[in-house]
DNA sequence: GATCTGCGTTTAATCAAGCAACTGTGGAGA
DNA sequence: TCTCCACAGTTGCTTGATTAAACGCAGATC
């Protein structure tokens, strides 16, 4: 009784789940973009199994969104691909609605902010074609040609 | 050997994942997200055994994401929140990174649309202060209030 | 040459996903 | 009123996934 797999949903959405959508995957992720990119240094951040940590460095690894190489010492380390910067968008988003709906008192954990000014960013939003900011429903989904058939 | 749980991690991310993490969690999101949203319709359209749907609708409406009621005719259905309609930007996000990265040869599966122009909304990205489009090598992560301590 | 660190792999136990069959309810039709 | 069917779950079982801990092994340090 083998995982489903989402691979023949032909639903973006259910391919990246079937990429990043594993428990443990965003969380290595932000750790690498943060930074942290060895096999112990993660470990001890997430406090994830050893054996499972390795298995998804492997599978994000084949999917093309993490790099092997070694580090001047020679070690191995761990770097996010463009393709794995990209996931950036997934990752602020969340980080953004656990900001706002699972709050600490004590105020934000981690906040982004523009390099150049110092200013935090925004929060994830939708944007139409002229780059102004549109709520949720001001949108409606459309069936593209891979479904219209 | 208990799965472990994201909460004591103090980090908005892993607060998310806790939440809306699990693997179905979205894909059943997304779908009543488009107007499924009757049991039976769910479950045949995402092909969820019928106890995890069951398991996953009573998490999500606990954590305060889907409202149940009844219809018209007395068959119960499920909405969403205003919380729930705030995880549009990472259903967004995700279907994006979805839609450039594990494309369909025949094109876009389902197209995002500005009601009021009928043209297809940006693509999810980051925006300064200002609401200008930046990169992503052009933020970088601060610590909050929460974790200076 | 003994111990430490880094980076994993193996092992064994437990938890959760998956499937299918079953329950319970309400309405439609005979 | 009796049967049939759709809907919305629930129950029970099997198998796969996750976990923690122990083990391997290479190179550096004491």
């Amino acid at each position: 009784m083998k995982l489903k797999s989402f691979k023949g949903m032909n639903c973006s959405l259910a391919q990246t789940l079937n990429i990043v959508g594993e428990r443990w995957s965003l969380l290595i992720i932000r750790d690498i973009s943060f930074g942290t990119t060895h096999f112990d240094e993660i470990q001890k951040s997430l406090g994830v199994a050893r054996n499972m940590l390795s298995t998804r460095l492997k599978q994000l690894t084949e999917a093309g969104i993490l790099r092997k190489e070694a580090d001047d010492a020679g070690r191995s380390q761990y770097k996010l691909t463009d393709k794995g910067w990209d996931l950036m968008p997934v990752l602020l988003s969340m980080t953004h609605w656990g900001d706002k709906h699972v709050p600490d008192e004590a105020g934000d954990r981690v906040v982004f902010v523009d390099q150049k000014t110092g200013r935090p960013i925004q929060p994830m939003g939708i944007h139409d074609a002229d780059g102004s900011r549109i709520n949720y429903y001001d949108i409606k989904p459309e069936f593209g040609p891979a479904l219209r058939r």
